[in-house]
DNA sequence: TAAAAAACAATCATTTTCAATCATTATTTC
DNA sequence: GAAATAATGATTGAAAATGATTGTTTTTTA
């Protein structure tokens, strides 16, 4: 029996019962008692499931459901309160453009208002949109492995045919003299195209992104508005002059 | 057992078990030991199984639901012979199109020529493509939920951008009359595009396909190469008038 | 609590599998 | 048909997996 085999053959027998003793995995698998041993190591390392004296038991549902959320996206409290307030400025009838990056697609799931047509430049957020029965359109472009997200000038020609009512971007710094940037100048220009074609643009940010920045300028504090979970009071009045800051936690 | 057989025999075999050992392998196929890791070398290279110490492993239920959206049915030898001789066709630094669907989405994983820039208004299409390392851009467009291909002027105006050497197209009806078909306008557009666009235009065509035709019209029988597994000698005759056919089982 | 039993991690020798190489045998291609 | 190309099978030293053994830690139970 091959060392997969008898990890797949393990995880299955954990899937039925809480725990698996070695000693019954020794005569099930015909293996010795230090091979089990170093299976049941890997896979615990591997975090699948959770040693216990004289055998392995199941990973806790809630632990299960946490490493699969890793891989995938986990949203904090803070980005789910952004993504809920974000989500509520969508109107019906609305246009707008959603940027790529993990904070606009935590809004997606929020946006109640109905027919609406979004356009994005992130790969997950067009599926998911689309999944959500909203009208999806995406800008084309290079997909950057790294962000999953569409960029260059095929980004930029594709935006060219579109108007928005709203849109929501996300940044990587923002600073009172520096404004909205992000490190790569590949993914500004894109997000510089949409600010001019949008009549109002929302910077949807957690609070780690104030007074940052980063390589590539994208454009002054004052043009678009910036939501947020909650601004440290200090920065909050720094910007306060500039723009409007609609923070989710009061 | 040909090369080909073997990988198909393979592939089936990581259908119904989780792992395959080379030793049952090597007794199954009567090939030699190096000639069945050679086998699994190349088919790991392609993304279609994993190896593991002994033999080989099915991949992970959500890239297999990637890579061949038909989960229940068989890789048939068709299918892998025609990816195979379609990416064949792709030389180094190309620039190529490849279209939605499962048909082309088939050849992605043989493809190996190098520095090759690829277009495509598939959506798990660019993901793969991607992976691959291969650059890989999108035409920008409406998301069409059910054939997962992006569609409409937006894809039209995103191609305008671009120029092929050589490009992949997949349709519902050949038909010496009626040309090239497929149902949907809205995508019959975006591949008539594609092919004033593309120095060469290849259909990728099971044999399922020939005399069969659908609403909108793509092109004349003329305006593109047929590529497909075995055409009946009836219809080839038919086409060879027209067009060049390449048949990947002979 | 102390002794016995079971389970443990760490180590080592043995076996199995691996990738790389080479010579041989089909299969194209000219 | 000859030359070039591709596929195959055998051989190799290296790497990985295995099972037994060790002394230690944990659990049981007397």
């Amino acid at each position: 029996m091959l060392t997969e085999e008898r990890h797949v053959f393990i995880l299955n027998l954990l899937k039925e019962k809480e725990v698996v003793k070695i000693h019954e995995l020794t005569k099930a698998t015909g293996a010795s008692e230090s091979t089990i041993r170093r299976d049941l190591t890997d896979l615990e390392e591997a975090g699948l499931l959770r040693r216990v004296h004289g055998g392995a038991a199941k990973i806790t549902k809630k632990r299960m459901e946490l490493t699969m959320a890793e891989k995938t996206t986990r949203f904090s409290e803070e980005k789910l309160a952004i993504g809920r307030l974000a989500a509520s400025l969508i109107e019906d009838n609305d246009c707008v453009f959603i940027d790529a990056g993990t904070t606009t697609l935590a809004l997606i799931p929020f946006i109640k208002a109905s027919n609406i047509t979004a356009v994005t430049n992130g790969y997950d957020h067009l599926q998911i949109l689309a999944e959500k029965g909203i009208e999806a359109y995406t800008t084309g472009g290079r997909l950057k492995q790294s962000t999953k997200a569409l960029t260059g000038t095929g980004a930029v020609h594709g935006l060219q045919q579109y108007w928005f009512d709203k849109a929501f971007l996300g940044v990587n710094g923002i600073h009172v003299k520096a404004g909205y940037t992000t490190p790569d100048p590949e993914e500004a220009v894109v997000k510089r195209e949409v600010l001019k074609r949008a009549q109002q643009t929302f910077i949807v940010t957690d609070a780690s992104k104030f007074q940052e920045s980063t390589f590539a300028y994208i454009a002054n504090v004052e043009e678009a508005v910036i939501v947020t979970g909650k601004a440290p009071d200090k920065t909050k009045k720094m910007f306060q002059e500039k723009t409007d800051i609609k923070e989710a936690l009061s």
